[in-house]
RNA sequence: GCGCUCAUAGCUCAACGGAUAGAGCACUUGACUACGGAUCAAGAGGUUGCAGGUUCGAAUCCUGCUGAGCGCACCA
């Protein structure tokens, strides 16, 4: 079973006492307790009505609204103001609820205690996780991103997939899920038969290194001998057919040529991993598993779907066809499982992926972080699978999208010659800016020191950038914004957590962050509390909708809510000890949340900026 | 032709069917003898592409239309 985060999601409403036992470290949010207690006020009031759900939101008129009444007054014909005094009588009273208001046409407007506030804190400072439970139940997660191709440069598009795909992997985790990273690496195909022959034929084009570049001499040296073997391979209809025939050498294993391709996929790997350690992703070489790794068992997965019928053989090629999916001269459109020439695709390795994932490693969710203009491929990859048996009906297996990467005028994103842009050199270009501001905010800085907060700043602001955007749409590519270090950026977010932490060092002795439940709070106090309390839900929100942007947001608003504590609240200058400890604790907790969310994303939190 | 995705402030983007649609950038004004100004406060900026429908309530759900992008047989 998966975590339950929005109230929509929560099939029932369980009774309190089995949540807490759940886990002692568990802290259950004012608004999931406030929820309980409203179920079990409906419940009472209106037996017939007792699965309704009472809709507790945030509120800007009061700290939350429960705005379940008027659907619950619809069917039984009331009053809806008359059915919330109803619902009201049932409460009960207790130490979290302040204030509760029947307003509008049936609103109902609650306003918790500074006590229950104070006690939320004290008791998520206290925990390590932040109070936030790791699902017992959890499953296996398989999934596929970063997918980059061998003796060819990485693009935006694979950064994108690499940091959306990084940033779940770590919620995933962090919700409890045990998660497998598979880095679908383009190591196999036809392409190669024109690379290796070129190499072949041209045996001091890897061995060039006159030209050390900053991407890396392995990566440029490919570039270059994939440029110049794809003009040959154009023009040179001779060469053409050897390279085709250097393919059916690849795949019979021949000595020399399997030689040959291991020489650039080693050599690729080189640069991938420059890449990642870059970027600081999870990425391992253990998770690179390319489509080399399914080869052997193409001829199989072929052969189980033409016994079972699954598919069948159409002009020669085997192919899966659907009722639903047609061409536009209005022919159905097949999966090609085996091309005619006796060849496999990538549908083919994509379905012996699948069955080595569930199969083999017990995945009861298989994710997919690809280009949105695959949905077509995935959506007929999956059904074939389904239809072989190979992805049971529990299984879920999702095709996580992402926009395409536009230019500024609208089209897939190229450089003014109309090439990929460089991701290293997009790097680059983040950290050299990261770096002329922290030289100019801390000129003291040792070389070492400057480079590693520019590194983490200048990547952060990337990541950031790419990860606060809904992951569905496409995006214009901007490299201004994405390494800005103003506004609404991981820089922000980072600068909030320095300032915590700066003002932690200079906590006074013997004041020991502290909640003192029997203080009135500021606004300002109350608002960061209340955000404070909401990180699990945003979490579990994140690891349900696989949508990073919505902890981006959540990471933001608590900055900014910090930042406006941060201008009303002082804290070392507080009227009283208690007041000054209380407020420590409010910094403390707000920086352990922002970096462990930020940690969610991949995003680092230097001590100092 | 069919299918998928999308259309929100000048720009880039948010918004779990809830009350007055929010941020950032840019613009205007104000706050630096600073618990770190990479900041904050205030202002201006909207018929949520158009038209219907469902609902007590729609940017959100449904239908149609307009406009844009993408995909649709042996490349991945």
């Amino acid at each position: 079973m998966r975590r339950c985060a929005t109230p929509a999601a929560r099939p029932r409403i369980r009774p309190l006492t089995e949540v807490v036992l759940r886990s002692m470290a568990t802290v259950l949010s004012i608004a999931d307790a406030l929820r309980e207690r409203f179920a079990q006020a409906i419940s009472t009031a209106f037996p017939d009505a007792a699965d309704s759900d009472p809709q507790l939101r945030r509120s800007d008129r009061a700290d939350f609204q429960a705005n379940g009444i008027m659907s619950l007054a619809k069917p039984m014909r009331a009053n809806p103001r008359e059915v919330a005094a109803r619902v009201l009588e049932n409460l009960g009273s207790d130490q979290v609820i302040a204030n509760l208001e029947v307003s509008g046409p049936g609103f109902i407007n609650v306003t918790v205690t500074d006590a229950a506030i104070l006690e939320s804190l004290a008791a998520r400072a206290a925990d390590a996780r932040l109070g936030v439970g790791s699902d017992a139940e959890a499953g296996v997660t398989v999934i596929d991103y970063s997918q980059p191709n061998i003796a060819k440069e990485m693009h935006v598009g694979h950064l994108r997939s690499t940091i959306i795909g990084d940033a779940l992997v770590r919620t995933l985790e962090f919700t409890g899920e045990k998660v497998i990273r598979r880095n679908h690496l383009g190591d196999w195909g036809t392409q190669f038969g024109m690379l290796i022959q070129y190499l072949v034929e041209h045996p001091a084009e890897l061995g060039d290194d006159t030209e050390p570049e900053d991407v890396g001499p392995s990566m440029s040296r490919l570039n270059r001998l994939y440029k110049a073997s794809r003009a040959k391979f154009d023009s040179d209809a001779d060469f053409a057919d050897r390279a085709r025939r250097r393919v059916v050498q690849l795949q019979a294993g021949d000595a020399e040529t399997v030689a040959s391709w291991q020489g650039m996929v080693d050599e690729s790997k080189i640069y991938f991993e420059a890449v990642y350690a870059r970027l600081g992703v999870l990425l391992e070489d253990a998770d690179a598993v390319g489509e080399s790794y399914y080869n052997p068992m193409l001829a199989d997965v072929c052969a189980d779907l033409e016994a079972s019928g699954v598919a069948v053989r159409s002009d020669g090629a085997l192919c899966v066809f659907f009722d639903d999916i047609k061409g536009p001269n209005g022919e159905p459109t097949p999966l090609i499982v085996q091309k005619s020439d006796g060849g496999y695709g990538y549908a083919t390795t994509d379905l012996a992926a699948i069955r080595d994932r569930v199969g083999l490693l017990g995945a009861n969710q298989v994710l997919y972080v690809v280009d949105s203009r695959q949905a077509l491929h995935f959506q007929m990859v999956f059904e074939t699978a389904r239809r072989a048996g190979w992805l049971p009906d529990n299984i879920r297996a999702l095709h996580l999208g992402f926009g395409t990467v536009l230019g500024k005028d609208g089209k897939p994103f190229k450089t003014r010659s109309g090439e990929t842009v460089r991701l290293m050199d997009l790097l680059d270009e983040a950290v050299d800016r990261a770096r002329t501001v922290v030289a100019e905010k801390s000129p003291q800085l040792a070389t070492e020191e400057l480079e590693d907060r520019a590194k983490q700043v200048g990547i952060g602001a990337v990541k950031y950038a790419d990860l606060s955007t809904s992951r569905t749409r496409d995006y214009i590519f901007d490299a201004d914004r994405m390494v800005s270090l103003n506004g609404d950026t991981g820089t922000y977010l980072q600068y909030a957590y320095a300032r915590i932490q700066s003002i932690l060092r200079k906590a006074p002795d013997g004041a020991t962050p502290t909640a003192h439940q029997n203080l009135a709070l500021e606004p300002a106090e109350r608002a960061l509390g209340l955000l404070l309390d909401e990180f699990g839900t945003t979490t579990d929100l994140v690891a349900e909708t696989f949508e990073p942007h919505r902890l981006c947001a959540y990471l933001h608003s608590l900055a900014a809510a910090y930042t406006a504590f941060y201008e009303q609240c002082p804290v070392l200058k507080a009227p009283s000890r208690e007041v000054t400890e209380t407020r420590l604790l409010l910094c403390q907790l707000t920086g352990q949340t922002l970096r462990q969310g930020m940690d969610l994303l991949g995003i680092g939190t230097p001590e100092r900026l």
